[in-house]
DNA sequence: GCTAAATATGAGGCATTCCTCACATTGTGC
DNA sequence: GCACAATGTGAGGAATGCCTCATATTTAGC
């Protein structure tokens, strides 16, 4: 048995109607968050627009974080499965290391272009557990270890330390699209921002080791 | 007389007494929200931290999120003057260029072990009203612009767009610090890391004009 | 010292939200 | 079609936190 804990369901959903009830929960979630905010988002409101009761809600979340968990753990799921997506070609063909990074840029900007808003919402507003965060900080990890794989590929790239690297280049891609996207600053659009980011990690990846000061 | 709004103070303090009041409920909030994070952080109990009652905490702010941005304006203030104090030398004198990015990428380290769980508490945990985020960029901005000038006195640089090259400069090293100060990963430490950047950020400012995919 | 303004107090009203529970409805397996 | 399990309902209890206000104390200015 599961130990009963803050976040677990009380209930599993097994028959068809109840998995439906879940699901509208999450989907109305999703949009009451998306439009009120963390704060402003109660499980009465969730429950009303997802056209159920909030016993029946309170059936599969213990409380309102458990949903905004689930929530945070769903779109996170998508977010990894789109970016595997846009990279998979990349795994059969070498492109070269430009298009590489220029497709991961890419995948990046998809990435956080999909429900922009509730991205904002889960990740800058919402009091997410440490265990999420921990959780979605391994994958991000797995991810860059992907990355560096791929990157390894090419015999013009120098990595003094993969480990590093690898956690440079994914966290500035994510940090400077997440950015972009959620704040969008005047003056800069996405080609430039695109071409200015490809060629800072091309340069890096393909340079000599030069003077570090 | 300036609008009434949900953040300006009913009263401003004359008094010696009423300024040491103001004072303590501010250093009060600060340990009680960056204890207890920003949910959790009630009005009477920083009145109760500061030795003082909720009636004269609410002399001084209409409502907690106003004390929470009093805070974080604090915050950010002491911030900006810190990393200016540490760059002014590259005013005077003009370092070689990877002396001036380490520079910058050791004063971003210094700005963000600067009380970095309130630090935390303000910036992703915290509802900030989104005045607070675009005066912040605002700033942001500001900085870039500055440190742009500063590059500019290097012959060897050279800058499609130097607004976009601003942009990606400052954000690359306020993200990657940010997140490497607040969430620590396994295996890599503070020295690795600045040297990466400071490599990277070298060879992008000094690359000559290459493909780029 | 006296008066008026500034400041401080804190019990409690008001509003809000979370969540339960007793009961109703629907589905399943036989 | 029956009995039991699964699911659904929603009014309202309980808890909490924000903020007010009537009153008390301190300070400033004369």
């Amino acid at each position: 048995m599961a130990p009963r804990t803050r976040l677990n369901p009380r209930k599993r959903p097994s028959q068809a109607r109840a998995k439906a009830t879940v699901e509208a929960i999450l989907v109305a979630a999703a949009q009451v968050f998306r439009r009120q905010g963390y704060a402003a988002t109660t499980t009465d409101r969730i429950a009303e627009r997802a056209g159920v009761s909030v016993g029946s809600l309170y059936q599969y979340f213990p409380n309102k974080d458990a949903i905004l968990v689930a929530l945070t753990e769903r779109h996170i799921d998508t977010g990894f499965a789109l970016v595997r997506e846009l990279l998979v070609e990349a795994l059969t063909d070498v492109p070269a290391l430009g298009s590489l990074l220029r497709r991961l840029v890419v995948a990046m900007v998809a990435l956080h272009e999909h429900e922009p808003e509730l991205h904002r919402v889960l990740f800058e507003e919402a009091p997410l557990p440490s265990s999420v965060r921990r959780q979605l900080r391994k994958r991000e990890n797995e991810f860059a270890t992907e990355v560096c794989a791929l990157l390894q590929a090419h015999p013009e790239v120098r990595m003094r330390d993969p480990k590093v690297t690898a956690y440079v280049l994914v966290h500035t891609v994510d940090a400077l699209v997440h950015n972009f996207i959620l704040h969008p600053p005047e003056g800069i659009d996405a080609e430039s921002l695109t071409d200015e980011m490809v060629r800072m990690l091309l340069g890096h990846l393909s340079a000599d080791e030069a003077f570090t000061g």
